[in-house]
Parts: structure tokens; C-alpha cells; sequence
RNA sequence: GGCGCCGUGGCCAAGUGGCAAGGCAGAGCUCUGCAAAAGCUUCACCGCCGGUUCGAAUCCGGCCGGCGCCUCCA
């Protein structure tokens, strides 16, 4: 499988590091300050389905997933409600696996937390200090940005374009205007911990770099984030890690995906234009939401509108009744099988190219329905659409029955409706139809019965 | 100002040198008591201009339009 690496601009083959052959993946996760959108939703299922795909290909994935529940926002923002940090951290955390579940998201084989990590950080810290990469002024410390000469490649920026940017905090503190806050020194209000510069806490990029050591080693397979942590994120993590371990590179790949908008813009939390995971999930359940985002390869911004996760919807039903609708008897012989596990796999291999993917599962509904009208045996087209269609993490169940303590009454109806027709009383049995329709019911009449479904 | 991305049918979206995938929506037909679902058929010459080539949506140059990052952000 090839991915395409920010740092170096090309789709690059993976190839596990290390010797047991386990594919070490990292991905940057949310800052639980508040809730999940649907640009997080795209973020989360983009590697659910890359691991899905490794995992299905033979790959072992350690999946580490972080949580930076240290952070100036989560700080305002739990004085503002008069919480504690940590309690504002937990809740939000807590409702963003319970969204991931919802959304059928692998959960990461691991989730950790700045809070947890503290004294490493430290030792991170010092270490970086010992060096001559960092040093410690006034209760913080900085790290030195052009003590190596590779800072910006990852980014692709030159280092005195930056300062052009003029966007810089002008610390007296700093020994230059570009470098960047390792720890920071605890101001009234604040949490803090003890260290050897004072009492204070990380500064945004250490963690992860402490955090994807601690848990996965000096050198990963895959980085990966939404395409804003590139600037100035994962460039700072990538300098501080390989400062520290002498190791390069820290990731074989960095992959990130596109942002999503909203309207003409991103959908972000600063901007406050947005639709929450919950919202998206109430209205078109997880299926649309993912068919919605495989829709588009990860690498393109797409935008969310309700346009959009409707055909996403009604495409993800599509498949549903292919896959697991009732077979009518059989009475020919089985299809020749198809080369769709090839394309499928051909296409996710050329750095998972999902709509590619998706246009070979929607070949195959079409081949199961095709097979089925003719009376053909389709179970293998068809247990072939719900394995890939798993691969993807699309659930295709049906939407959820809120009806199902209507069922028995439903049931009766349709008897009723049934001996009406019978009797050829149409009015009569379409009244029952539309009526039901309007509940939310559908029916579908078939040579063996009717069926229904609930929205 | 610097770095980068994008512009394909009504909407969404693959395709990066050789007859333009797929989905949604639409139209016609089949099936159906009528529907629904399903099947079949149908619907584009790829922002504009110029160049390279036997041949370009696909490469090069220019232009127009949209967006992202450079600041907290998946």
C-alpha cells in the first residue's frame, strides 16, 4: 500500500519499521476542550478505515490515539464555567468515544493523556535541554528553533519566511521570535505541576512527541492528522523528536487529511460554524455520515451539506438492500466470480483511494440485484459487498427500528391490509400504506408478502 | 507577502498521456392493483487561452475563479 507523506510529497510504500512487522500508527486527536463536529467525525473515520484496511490486509496495527487535556482553551474555558480542568477533559473526552462508537470507530488501541505524562514530558524536556535544543528562561522553557537547520520541512516553509508572518509573540523571554514554548511557567489560575524550572505545564507540541515515544517508540510508521496540525504542530513535533532521539525519521509517513467546510469555509471551532457529531448522527445515522466521507478522497476538502449526507444516505441504502435483502428462490446457477476484491483492493492500495473502493462495492449491488431478479445464486457477490462494505466500517443495519415495540401493531396492520387487497380493495389497503407511510413506515409489497421498514 | 491545494454532467466525486468509474437527482421502459424496491436504457469531452505530442481532462506556460496554512483548531 502507498500513502502520500506531507514531508516528502510523494505516495510512499509502507513498510513497517520495526522487526515485528507491527504497523505503528499515531494519530493527533481532539483537544477535549469542547464538543466533537463533523470535521472531527471525518478526521476519526479516515483512520478508522485505514487501520480497517491494514488489519484486513494482514497488517497487526497499534493504533495510539492522544488526548491533550492540558491546553490553554480547556484552561479558559473551565475557569469560565467555574469546572476543573481535568473534569471538563473527562466529560468531553467521555462523550467523544461514546460519538466514536456510535459511528462504528474501531476504538485506538490506545488513548493517552497529557495529564498522565507529565513527568516524562519533563524528562523529554530536559533531555532537549541537555542537548542544546532547549533552554529554560524566566519559568519557561523554549526550544531552539534553528539549532538544527531542517526546521520547516515538513511544512515546506523556509524559516525566514516565518517571521514575515509577523504573527509572532514578541517574548522578551526568547532568545528568537520563532521559538517555541516546551513548558510554561504556571500563572495564578492555572493548573501547574512541579519542575525542575518551577511550577508549570507542557507547552502544545511536546506532548506528542513525549506521547507518541512513550507509547510506540523513537520511529513510526504513520503520523498522521488533519492537514491544519502540519503548521505548526507535527513541524514542531517532528523537530523536537528527532532533536531528542537523533533519529530520523521520527514518522515514515505523515498523512493528513483535508478539512472539512462548511458552507465557503472550514468547519472549525474558532469560527463556531458548525455541525456537532451528534447532530449529524441524529439526522442521518452513521452510515450516511461515513458513505458521506468516503465519498471523497481524504486528501480533498469536501463540504458538508444536508444535499450531500442525503445522497450519502440514500447511497449507503442501496447497498443495504443489496446486501441483506431476502432472497427470492433460487432457480439459475451461481455468477462467474467477479475481480472485485481486486479492484477493491487495488484502489485502497493507491493511498486509500475510498471512492474508488466504493464504486466497486456499488458494482457489486448491482451485480446481487442483477443475479437476484434473474434468479441466480448471489451469495458470493453478496458475502464478498458485506465484507468490503466491513472493511469500510460501514455497518449497512438497518436504520435503527424505532419502532419496534410498534412492530406487532404494524404486522397486524399489514394483515388487515393484506386480506383488503385481497379483496381488491385498494382504497382501503392504500389508506393502511399512506398512512403508515406518514408515521415513518414503509411497505413493500412482494411476491412473497410485504415488508416494511422503519425510519 | 510566503507556502500549498482545487476548478470534471443538475449536485457530489474518481480518473493524472490512448475511446470520461461510481453515487444522488432526472427521464423512458419492465415489474406492480397502484406504489415502493429492483432491473434495463438514457444524461459530460473535463474553468479559459496557448503550447508539447500521432494522441491531453491528464504534461508545460499564462489567465480567470475558489480554498487552505502561515494564529488555537481534525
Amino acid at each position: 500500500m502507498r500513502i502520500t507523506d506531507t514531508l516528502s510529497g510523494e505516495k510512499v510504500p509502507l513498510q513497517p519499521l520495526a522487526p515485528d512487522g507491527v504497523v505503528r500508527l499515531y494519530v493527533c486527536g481532539v483537544t477535549p476542550y469542547s464538543e466533537a463536529h463533523v470535521g472531527h467525525a471525518l478526521h476519526a473515520i479516515v483512520f478508522d478505515v485505514l487501520r480497517r484496511y491494514l488489519e484486513w490486509r494482514g497488517f497487526r496495527v497499534r493504533h495510539v490515539q492522544n488526548f491533550t487535556d492540558i491546553d490553554d482553551k480547556l484552561i479558559e474555558r473551565a475557569n469560565r464555567l467555574g469546572v476543573d480542568m481535568a473534569s471538563l477533559a473527562g466529560q468531553n473526552i467521555e462523550s467523544y468515544l461514546a460519538q466514536i462508537k456510535r459511528m462504528n470507530v474501531f476504538p485506538a488501541t490506545e488513548y493517552p493523556r497529557v495529564t498522565a505524562m507529565v513527568p516524562q514530558i519533563i524528562a523529554f524536556i530536559s533531555g532537549l535541554i541537555e542537548k542544546g535544543f532547549a533552554y529554560p528562561s524566566g519559568g519557561d522553557v523554549y526550544y531552539r528553533v534553528r539549532r538544527k537547520g531542517d526546521y520547516g520541512k515538513l511544512s515546506h516553509r523556509n524559516i525566514d519566511d516565518l517571521l514575515s508572518g509577523a504573527r509572532i509573540d514578541p517574548t522578551e523571554l526568547k532568545d528568537d521570535p520563532l521559538d517555541f514554548a516546551l513548558w510554561k511557567g504556571a500563572k495564578p489560575g492555572e493548573p501547574a505541576w512541579d519542575s525542575p524550572w518551577g511550577p508549570g505545564r507542557p507547552g502544545w507540541h511536546i506532548e506528542c512527541s513525549v506521547m507518541a515515544r512513550e507509547t510506540l517508540g523513537d520511529q513510526i510508521d504513520i503520523h498522521g492528522g488533519g492537514a491544519d496540525l502540519v503548521f505548526p504542530h507535527h513541524e514542531n513535533e517532528i523537530a523536537q523528536t528527532e532533536a531528542f532521539t537523533g533519529k530520523a525519521p521520527f514518522a515514515a509517513i505523515w498523512m493528513h487529511n483535508a478539512l472539512l467546510q462548511l458552507g465557503a469555509e472550514k468547519m472549525s471551532k474558532s469560527l463556531g460554524n458548525l455541525v456537532t457529531i451528534d447532530e449529524a448522527l441524529e439526522q442521518y445515522g452513521p452510515d450516511a455520515l461515513r458513505m458521506f466521507v468516503l465519498g471523497s478522497h481524504y486528501r480533498s476538502p469536501s463540504t458538508y451539506s444536508d444535499e450531500a449526507l442525503e445522497a450519502a444516505r440514500a447511497g449507503a441504502e442501496r447497498l443495504r438492500e443489496a446486501a441483506f435483502a431476502d432472497d427470492p428462490a433460487v432457480t439459475g446457477r451461481a455468477d462467474a466470480p467477479s475481480d472485485s476484491r481486486e479492484r477493491f483492493i487495488a484502489a485502497m492500495d493507491d493511498d486509500l483511494n475510498t471512492p474508488r473502493a466504493l464504486a466497486v462495492l456499488f458494482d457489486l449491488a448491482r451485480d446481487v440485484n442483477r443475479g437476484r431478479a434473474e434468479g441466480r445464486d448471489v451469495s458470493e457477490p453478496r458475502a464478498l459487498l458485506r465484507e468490503l462494505a466491513g472493511v469500510l466500517g460501514l455497518t449497512l443495519a438497518a436504520a435503527p427500528a424505532k419502532a419496534q415495540e410498534a412492530a406487532p401493531f404494524i404486522d397486524l396492520l399489514i394483515a388487515v391490509r393484506s386480506d383488503l387487497r385481497a379483496g381488491k380493495q385498494w382504497a382501503l389497503s392504500d389508506r393502511i400504506r399512506d398512512g403508515l407511510a406518514e408515521l415513518g413506515v414503509e411497505l413493500k409489497d412482494g411476491p412473497e408478502g410485504t415488508a416494511w421498514t422503519a425510519r
